[in-house]
DNA sequence: AGCTAAAGGCTAATGACATTAGCTTGAGGA
DNA sequence: TCCTCAAGCTAATGTCATTAGCCTTTAGCT
């Protein structure tokens, strides 16, 4: 088999794919070098760092979370669009562990960094399946916050074998979008100016 | 001060404080024997390795944010429980965000493992305060995962910075819970598909 | 008091990694 | 043909965690 030149995205995706695989705490410059068929150092022609790798791997898999939400959301709306949405979120999660966890670590190196966009992308996307809600504006950014809470929460303690009774996460996962659904079509919650 | 003879629970404390100030990713062996005033090595006469001390912050960290849920929740119940319980838990996290990751990483390592029971009273904890919204036994365990998912996804968010917008965090947090508890109340009042 | 053993520190050595320096080679373009 | 550079490689360095083996202090006993 022809072994593609690699580059930098090729580095990278082999990279993704073996966090996905071993656990992105486990991702070392050693196991995917030779996931590769090369010595630990040659890796450092295609990538800066081992840093470098893993900023690639977030960008990689912002994307991809990016693109999986906006095939699922395509043509749909307003509660469709929020389950499909949080389905694909979380399929794409469940699949993809490690890529998921290197993106949750990285953070933009400046201003330019196409991490950015990449994330924007992402919060765009959920920010237009509330819009069909119309929420008070005031409350958007709420409604957003809970809603990425929720779906990163969730990810997070099932990646992390969080749920342990004997009762169908798959159907936790669907009552939860049904709960907040229902909460956000109720509408308006006056958020009482009396807290702490 | 007269530095007090060192014990795996004075070490475990003294590495939990120091997660909490440098983040969990950078806590050392070397270190914390620099902030205990000894050598790296002697770290290991109180601990096994760092895997040891890292299970041993886990297990305070849930300890004590069982014991912050609970003193919240004190005399409480209903909406007030919910609102206190889930106060204190974000409170507790933006104290103590190393002890908090390590309790997240850590993993049973046995059914001994004291980590267990902790855990167990933290989640008992949360089934306490949804109790008092009588939900439908089927929905409970939901109910439950989801609470814990958007205060989990909540915490982490914001340790990780991941609130960028320029709205007050805080009013979101009180949104989220308010969104909840009516979420939850209408659940109990209207019942689901399975109502009586 | 004197003796002993364990507790708790220390230094030195090992092994896993990430990273850097410098060498080598093959393929394409001048 | 010859030169240049991309992409591998080996060797060397530095940081950690961890282990081995040694030394000193101190509680407890006689």
């Amino acid at each position: 088999m022809p072994k593609a030149r690699l580059t930098p995205a090729s580095v990278t995706e082999a990279g993704a794919a073996l966090a996905d695989e071993v656990g992105y705490e486990n991702l070392s410059m050693g196991l995917l070098a030779e996931r590769l068929g090369i010595k630990t150092p040659s890796l450092y022609k295609h990538v800066t760092s081992q840093a470098d790798l893993a900023h690639r791997i977030a960008i990689l898999a912002m994307t991809e979370m990016g693109d999986a939400i906006r095939d699922a959301t395509q043509g749909r709306s307003g509660s469709d669009a929020l389950v499909a949405g949080a389905q694909a979120m979380r399929t794409h999660v469940r699949k993809h562990p490690g890529r998921y966890a290197a993106g949750n670590t990285a953070r933009p190196t400046g201003p330019d960094d196409p991490l950015i966009p990449a994330t924007e992308r992402v919060l765009a996307s959920w920010a237009a399946m509330l819009s069909g809600y119309r929420l008070d504006p005031g409350q958007q950014i709420h409604a957003m916050r809970m809603l990425r809470s929720v779906l990163h929460g969730f990810a997070t303690l099932e990646a992390a074998d969080g749920f342990q009774i004997d009762t169908s996460v798959d159907e936790s996962f669907t009552w939860l979008i049904n709960f907040i659904d229902h909460g956000l079509r109720a509408g308006a919650v006056t958020g009482s100016a009396t807290d702490r």
